[in-house]
DNA sequence: TTGACATATTCCTATATGGGAATGTAATGT
DNA sequence: ACATTACATTCCCATATAGGAATATGTCAA
């Protein structure tokens, strides 16, 4: 088997830097393909074919306003993403922990 | 160019979902490859080419008891994914609370 | 040394990219 | 109707998988 689609789920969506890129611009509010483009300097191509992947995973949504297609980040499908990560949160805290008391050890001797 | 390498960074290597069960499972402590093949019932090959990937991304770490290979999560890899996340966690708290106002709104009439 | 156990690597292959270039399609103004 | 603007799609191709099967490597025990 190759490697899951990019189109399979946010996991793998936003492994692409360009679209976590895209997804952060767009958190800032519902912007055109134009304003994406200019914004981040990718070919227009580039940028429809990111959010297509994006839309199919539903991190984005959008309406069309006369010629112009605007989207907008769904934050809701980050969620998932979020808690993952969050399931290490504790781990982490504890690890810098142990480093710090490592160092601590050290300096005192 | 083709997808960017699953070595590439953190966000490519979880974007695999054996590898992000591999993870979860050495959260729980350090496991030998034997008991993550017996735990998640992977081909050992396979565990054992996951975890050459997590590695290259710093995301697990090993030591060698005799014969066998002790894995452990370096949870501190996981935390720039957290923090990415964590960007959107404003806006789908508001995204949110707006869908609950709508839907309130519409009890109301 | 030999055998058994534990893990890693190699070879093979179908599949899915992402970028570039070119082209298609939809909406607007005149 | 026609040109223009704004996006989307298609075609081509080099590249990187992930799994399966087979094999290699490393370590300990007798």
């Amino acid at each position: 088997m190759a490697r899951a689609a990019t189109t399979s789920d946010a996991f793998n969506a936003v492994a692409e830097p360009r679209r976590r890129e895209i997804l952060q611009f767009l958190a800032t509010g519902e912007r055109s393909v134009g304003e994406i483009v200019m914004r981040l300097g990718f070919e227009q191509p580039s940028v429809s074919k990111h959010l297509r992947v994006l839309l199919e995973v539903k991190l984005v949504e959008v309406r069309r306003d006369g010629r112009h297609m605007l989207y907008r980040a769904n934050a809701e499908a980050i969620r998932p993403l979020h808690e993952w990560t969050s399931k290490f949160e504790r781990l982490w805290k504890h690890q810098l922990l142990s480093v710090k008391e490592r160092a601590e050890k050290k300096n005192a001797v």
